[in-house]
DNA sequence: AACGCGGGGGT
DNA sequence: ACCCCAGCGTT
């Protein structure tokens, strides 16, 4: 809880001091408008600064209005969203506008209670929409606000229990500024991104490092206390390029695996590292395919590292000739060169087309 | 409550 | 090579 001597209103104006002496100027702080500030919001979610910040200009560019957004197809959307990750985000956001468009007139709801209604907008992101566009007074709780609590005030909960989340809001929600919500929740953030930062905190230039338990007691390694993270998976992916006549052949993913809607090749998942399509007779497709084609290709070895999964991914670039008539698996379909480099694909994917100079 | 979901930067 | 970041939806 917090201390007896704390003083909240002390800590909010030296909070707004710091927040006004060094905060960075962000393109989407100057404003008010719920569409810009919900769409940085969304892009930020789980991504850097540095990371999204041209992903917010192109998407503003591409739908200055969420009426705009609500009326694209959803590939366009997710190919603006390429190499950003996490691309539910993306999915969710194009049905939100949709909806935000079809049910409220195109208007943000103003509370963070009925924005978190909204697909894709959580706790947070409810909150940070609320207090920056219409000045609502609900605490935004991102992981660089639990960092700062967890330091100043010393708690050990975990921050991703919902226990743990249950105390930091009821902490927050004593400290937050009624005169200036917004400015508050802004400062916390940018006060955990700049100063509170994860590893080795400059506490000594700090304006709390006199009420800090972390400094005090020389615990900012240690909190804040999150649970462990998973282990991660091994996969071996096996993809088959398929061309003939200049066209690629591409796959829409499916759902409850990664990449969901984004487009790869024909996949071959095994158990372990395969050096040799021969391993893949037994596929009935593939078996067609080699007695085809002319492998083009040498193999090399891809590793791509997601936060769950280690993927080891063998590329066979297979051209076919032109009289071979091939019988695509269902989903796969031949997409012309500048079909394909308008397609949402995987980062690795999209490398993996550069490097080869197909794109 | 537990798990799955990308990609990039720092050491 | 291995460390870190971490909000939301689904089950």
């Amino acid at each position: 809880m917090i201390p007896d001597h704390f003083e909240v209103v002390d800590f909010n104006k030296k909070l707004k001091s710091w927040y006004l002496r060094n905060h960075r100027p962000l393109l989407w702080r100057q404003i008010t408008d719920p569409y810009k500030i919900w769409l940085s919001e969304i892009i930020l979610q789980q991504t850097r600064v540095a990371q999204g910040t041209p992903y917010y200009e192109k998407f503003l560019l591409q739908y200055p209005t969420v009426f705009d957004l609500a009326a694209a197809d959803e590939k366009d959307v997710l190919r603006l969203w390429q190499g950003l990750g996490y691309y539910s985000r993306a999915r969710n956001m194009h049905f939100t506008a949709r909806q935000v468009v079809n049910d409220f007139e195109g208007k943000f709801p103003s509370t963070a209670a009925v924005l978190s209604k909204l697909k894709g907008l959580g706790t947070y992101t409810a909150a940070a929409i609320a207090s920056f566009a219409y000045g609502e007074a609900v605490p935004a709780i991102d992981g660089n606000v639990y960092r700062v609590m967890a330091r100043i005030f010393g708690i050990k909960s975990d921050i991703l229990s919902n226990e743990g989340k249950k105390e930091f809001l009821a902490i927050a929600a004593k400290l937050i500024s009624h005169e200036d919500p917004a400015t508050y929740n802004q400062a916390m953030i940018e006060f955990g991104a700049m100063q509170c930062v994860p590893a080795n905190p400059d506490c000594p230039v700090c304006p709390f490092n006199d009420i800090c338990f972390a400094f005090e007691f020389n615990m900012q390694k240690e909190l804040p206390v999150k649970a462990k993270k998973l282990k991660v998976r091994q996969r071996f992916l096996n993809y088959f390029v398929i061309e003939q006549n200049g066209m690629l052949a591409m796959k829409e993913r499916g759902s409850k695996d990664i990449w969901q809607g984004l487009y790869d090749f024909y996949l071959h998942e095994s158990a372990t590292l395969s050096d040799s399509p021969d391993e893949f007779l037994n596929d009935p497709f593939l078996a067609d395919l080699l007695s085809k084609g002319v492998i083009t290709d040498v193999p090399k070895l891809y590793t791509h590292i997601l936060t769950h999964q280690r993927l080891n991914v063998h590329f066979w670039w297979i051209e076919i000739s032109e009289p071979e008539a091939i019988d695509l698996p269902p989903g796969l379909a031949f997409y012309t060169k500048d079909q394909v480099e308008e397609l949402p694909k995987p980062i690795l994917i999209d490398m993996l087309l550069k490097e080869q100079a197909y794109i």
